[in-house]
RNA sequence: GGCCCCAUGGUCAAGCGGUUAAGACAUCGCCCUUUCACGGCGGUAACACGGGUUCAAAUCCCGUUGGGGUCACCA
């Protein structure tokens, strides 16, 4: 068996779409899995929607997410160049439509855009839309007019032709075997009139002349697979084995798009997920390992993935879902990354001078992407207004009376210390508690209330006591103690 | 609208003719606990419908319904 060789296609437009990555993601896994050559190829064959910053978040994705090819535009593995317009420079594209139309596959086409337009517009069906296929009307041009309009230095483009009676059949590793009427099949344009290939040309000749085997794309690509189909058996070429993959949609079951706000890479990396969370997410959308686990990293994936246990059904991105792993890789980040992450975060909000690694960790477990901290700690530097019936907890059994006691009894008690570390705190509050004979709720709720303003922290009263450091401690119990007897009063 | 594809809980999904129809997220409840989380335990919840084929169908076939995709000198 010849080996293995996959290619991510990206075109140069915009950022990197979901989709895209999990395109790139299978290739890779299913190159990576039989010790086969992941190629990236630029597909810039759209010289209106080039984007030069477009190229870099590629570049940028595909180190973040550990997508790393071995061959491409900065790794020339022999089957260069890897980016199309230079490829076109070359003039591969052009010979081979060439060849095609000598074959009698191709024409020749003269056709106005004003013509096309006109030509859909009389075509339209009852609810308006437009039937878009074109009627050969160039194919029948003389091989003299042909060579006439060319030697006038007309405009042209270079179609397929394709046959207007009986059927194509191709096969996909995951749908099998599609079968179609070649009466169905529009005469797609192979080379544009500035010269460039079309995408579905271009496609077809690269992956032919560098050898690819598997071609991962999106199910939108399945009606076009015939007409590709048609391409290599033109050429006499063998077909690679196509896997469509089915498509990613919202939660309103259609095709993942900008407005749901997390269509790209770019998009959920701005809302605090992990690269590897994503590349794990996006993984299990439309595939599922055999053995009943969902954390993989890359390497595992790369170990297990076997693209024939692909799903047909589209699937709906879950950002709830995703949020929950990220969440889970959050939990097993080693301190220092997480810190990376997590300062930046709490800096924002956390203007004072406290210990921000201590919050860091208290908040740890707590979030499942890194703006999530944001309204965790927003207490921190200045205690919030809050209202005395905070106090009153009913499993706690505290009101504010007995409240009031507690934080009347502890003020002297923790304004004598000297150092206000947690251990010191504790032990305070441990004996006071011992003491009385109360439950931990009792003191340690008025506590933690009264020193963060909320109903809900990260960590409790020992652990932001300390952070906030003695001063500020007591001065916020001494504000619960006013709010308590004023509302007792 | 033509063509193509798809159809197991709200979501991701196991399942390949005989199962008490897994698991995960979400949700609900309980435990742990100074709150929230984490962790642990448990619950609710699915084979779209109708015909076949078969001793037997979520699994195979046909139809219906529903959903999606696609119909560019964009990829």
């Amino acid at each position: 068996m010849s080996k293995i060789r996959t290619r991510f296609a990206p075109s140069p437009t915009g950022k990197m779409h979901v989709g895209n990555l999990r395109t790139a993601l299978y290739e890779y896994l299913i190159a990576k899995h039989a010790g086969g050559t992941f190629v990236l190829r630029i597909e810039d064959t759209d010289q209106e929607r080039y984007d030069p910053e477009a190229l870099s978040v590629i570049y940028e994705t595909m180190k973040l997410t550990g997508l790393e090819h071995d061959e491409g535009p900065d790794k020339d593995g022999g089957y260069g160049p890897y980016v199309q317009s230079e490829r076109m420079k070359t003039g591969v594209y052009l010979d081979y439509a060439k060849q095609l139309v000598e074959k009698g596959e191709a024409y020749y086409c003269f056709c106005t855009k004003e013509r096309l337009e006109s030509l859909r517009a009389s075509d339209k069906t009852e609810d308006g839309k437009e039937i878009a296929k074109y009627d050969k009307h160039c194919l029948h041009l003389s091989k003299e007019e042909v060579e006439k309009n060319l030697a006038a230095g007309m405009p042209y483009v270079i179609r397929q032709n394709n046959p207007v009676t009986g059927t194509t059949t191709f096969h996909d590793a995951i749908y099998g075997d599609i079968t179609v009427e070649n009466e169905e099949l529009d005469d797609m344009i192979l080379i544009k009139t500035d010269g460039y290939p079309t995408y579905n040309f271009a496609n077809v000749v690269d992956d032919h002349l560098q050898e690819i085997t598997h071609v991962v794309r999106g199910n939108e690509y399945l009606s076009s697979a015939p007409k590709y189909n048609r391409l290599y058996e033109a050429f006499g070429w063998t077909v690679p084995e196509y896997v469509h993959c089915p498509i990613i949609t919202d939660e309103n079951h259609k095709k993942l798009a900008k407005r749901s706000g997390h269509s790209s890479v770019e998009d959920l990396l701005d809302q605090g997920f992990l690269p590897e969370a994503i590349v794990n997410f996006v993984a299990l959308l439309g595939w599922s390992p055999s053995e009943d686990r969902e954390i993989y990293s890359l390497k595992e994936l790369e170990e297990i993935f076997d693209y024939h246990h692909i799903n047909k059904a589209p699937a709906v991105f879950d950002i709830t879902k995703a949020k929950w792993m990220n969440g889970e890789y959050i939990k097993a980040m080693d301190g220092e990354r997480y810190l990376e992450y997590a300062l930046p975060v709490i800096r924002e909000v956390v203007k004072k001078d406290y210990d921000l690694e201590k919050i860091a960790e208290l908040v740890k477990t707590r979030i499942e992407v890194f703006p999530d901290i944001k309204e965790k700690i927003d207490f921190f530097d200045e205690l919030p207004e809050y209202d005395a019936s905070m106090y009153t907890h009913k499993k706690m059994k505290t009101n504010s009376e007995n409240s009031l006691k507690v934080l009347k009894d502890l003020l002297p008690l923790l304004e004598k210390q000297k150092e206000f570390s947690i251990d010191v705190i504790e032990a305070i509050c441990k004996e006071y508690i011992a003491k009385h004979e109360l439950k931990n709720g009792r003191v340690l709720w008025p506590l933690r209330t009264a020193v963060s303003g909320k109903q809900m922290t990260p960590g409790g009263a020992y652990e932001l006591m300390e952070i906030l450091g003695k001063e500020e401690s007591i001065a916020r119990i001494r504000k619960g103690i006013e709010i308590l007897e004023a509302d007792l009063a």
